[in-house]
DNA sequence: CTGAATCCAATAGGATACTG
DNA sequence: CAGTATCCTATTGGATTCAG
């Protein structure tokens, strides 16, 4: 298997990750927007996923000159891509919810 | 963010996850066969994430009752659609590495 | 052949406090 | 507001050995 498609699934697997594109996708732009859409993450976490987003070319960064300055997110082309190719497995995690199966994928 | 989906992506992000399930798509179905197409798993692993595909009602394992008794894996019905739709994603890192961007996702 | 058991190193993640 | 720094624990993953 193609390496590069392993990174992409540790990538994105990694934990909220996904919670952090879905949000952007859905508007979300602020550091402190984040926080408040994303129950249980902390800074650490939110900070350190948004930098790795960033430098995975997945979120761009903008830096608003304002007073104070503002900071948002935003997704990149290629993230765009990358919510949109995730799609059907988030239909088929909601599919496989609906039908009961999930859950218990843990216990080493 | 639904939880399913994140357990979703968890599950599908974990190292050798997706070699694994690919593999299996393709037609591996034996232990020894794996280790044999996924380059550098250990059997520990291998054996570890066999049975969390399991558990998690992905894979099917199944005992031939031959002397000696053979196991073979396969998807289930549910690991044939992950599979499915998982396609999007590899199309997306393919065209990703082809365009070059990909890699530098580490470094905490 | 198909794993399970053990041991160890590295990494990830959570909590909290602090800063420009 | 948008993060950093620090500390500490839990989880992962790798290597090796053993077993039915």
């Amino acid at each position: 298997m193609c390496p590069t498609f392993e990174e992409a699934l540790e990538l994105v697997g990694r934990r909220w990750t996904g919670a952090i594109l879905t949000a952007t996708h859905q508007g979300v732009t602020r550091f402190s927007e984040y926080r408040a859409a994303i129950d249980g993450i902390s800074d650490r976490l939110l900070s350190q996923r948004l930098k790795e987003l960033e430098t995975a070319g997945l979120l761009d960064r903008i830096v608003v000159p304002s007073t104070p300055v503002q900071i948002r997110y935003r997704l990149s082309p290629d993230g765009l891509e990358l919510v949109e190719a995730l799609q059907p497995l988030a239909q088929w995690s909601l599919r496989r919810s609906v039908r009961g199966r999930a859950r218990q994928t843990s216990s080493a």
